[in-house]
DNA sequence: AACGTATTCAACCGCACGCCG
DNA sequence: GCGGCGTGCGGTTGAATACGT
């Protein structure tokens, strides 16, 4: 492994304004030390997560709780996985970035045993650069303007297209189109329509890095939702997500046109259904195929099918 | 073997948000 | 409403390592 280096050592960039943690003199940096692991590992499992930033004193340890926390998350912890990752998990990053974009905790937490910090230097190592070399735009998961498929093997781009990439999905909660082009100022529109991701009941969102057109469909209406009624959403979000996540929803709506979803209550039937309340109205996401569709309900149906298919 | 370049990934950073007094 | 604190997030860095010449 890595020498742990000088303490003082500069990592990083910037040299502006430090976390209070981390101002300390005598603070510890670089690479923890197979004693420093075990101390804080056996700490935690003794006191239990949390305090970050008074661990350090009380475990005895030069670190600042940021470096703790991150060490515990992404290495020390009984669940974290080691190893490579396995073409199922790398498929399934692929798909959900394809659907949250960047956001790197989400997707990790529908990964046991990965850590975002490890999604992330395998997207930004091996899959962005894979999909490059595949024509695909790592960033909207679009085909690249000027790339050559010719310079792909073939079998490649099958076996990516076919296992790896649902059809473009036209989301029932949509209320404006989206751009075929993932170009900012359309990122910017869309924001300004939708509004930006709040922080919800799931996680603190960073309105930054909203890169994914679908991806910032979806969850700035889900976001907005959050937020606004302040309810834990974090099943809901999960099993929404499952829904987004079938090649089968995303093929029952490719080609519809858009409804408002107030417009559209689903019958109690159907299974996956997602509820978000949004100002007065009940905003009903369906999240499954129409033929499980209730017939009690024919107006629904009827609703459904005119608009949603 | 020696050197230069590319790649990997643990660790760092600033920032945003929720909570609480 | 305001400010401090604790926590978590995504972007970035750079030392270690792998690879090529």
């Amino acid at each position: 492994m890595r020498d742990p280096g000088p303490a003082s050592a500069s990592r990083g960039k910037g040299t502006g304004t430090t976390t209070p943690c981390c101002s300390k003199v005598g603070i510890k940096r670089g690479p923890w030390t197979p004693e420093e692991d075990e101390v804080l590992a056996g700490f935690v499992r003794r006191e239990g997560e949390g305090q970050w930033r008074t661990l350090p004193k009380r475990a005895g340890l030069q670190r600042c709780g940021k470096s703790c926390r991150l060490r515990w998350m992404n290495y020390l912890r009984p669940s974290v996985k080691r190893g490579h990752i396995a073409p199922d998990e790398e498929d399934l990053i692929l798909r959900l970035h394809r659907l949250l974009g960047n956001r790197w905790s989400l997707i990790a937490g529908r990964i046991p045993g990965r850590t975002d910090n490890e999604i992330k230097n395998y997207w930004n190592t091996h899959l962005s650069k894979k999909l490059i070399s595949q024509g695909i735009d790592p960033r909207t998961h679009k085909p690249l303007l000027n790339h050559n498929p010719s310079s792909s093997p073939a079998h490649v781009q099958d076996n990516y297209n076919a296992s790896t990439f649902t059809p473009k999905a036209t989301y029932p909660n949509r209320s404006v189109p989206v751009e075929e082009t993932g170009d900012e100022n359309d990122l910017k529109a869309v924001d300004g329509q939708l509004g930006q991701p709040q922080n919800s009941g799931v996680q603190a969102h960073n309105n930054k890095n909203w890169q994914n057109v679908e991806g910032l469909m979806m969850m700035n209406s889900l976001g907005q939702s959050y937020a606004d009624h302040n309810c834990n959403n974090e099943d809901i979000f999960s099993s929404f997500l499952d829904s987004l996540m079938e090649d089968e929803y995303a093929n029952q709506y490719h080609r519809g046109p858009t409804v408002h979803p107030a417009q559209f209550v689903p019958a109690v039937s159907l299974a996956s259904t997602v509820s978000f309340n949004h100002g007065n109205a009940t905003w009903e996401l369906p999240g499954l195929r129409p033929e499980t569709e209730s017939l009690g309900d024919q107006q629904n149906a009827v609703l459904y099918n005119n608009h949603l298919l």
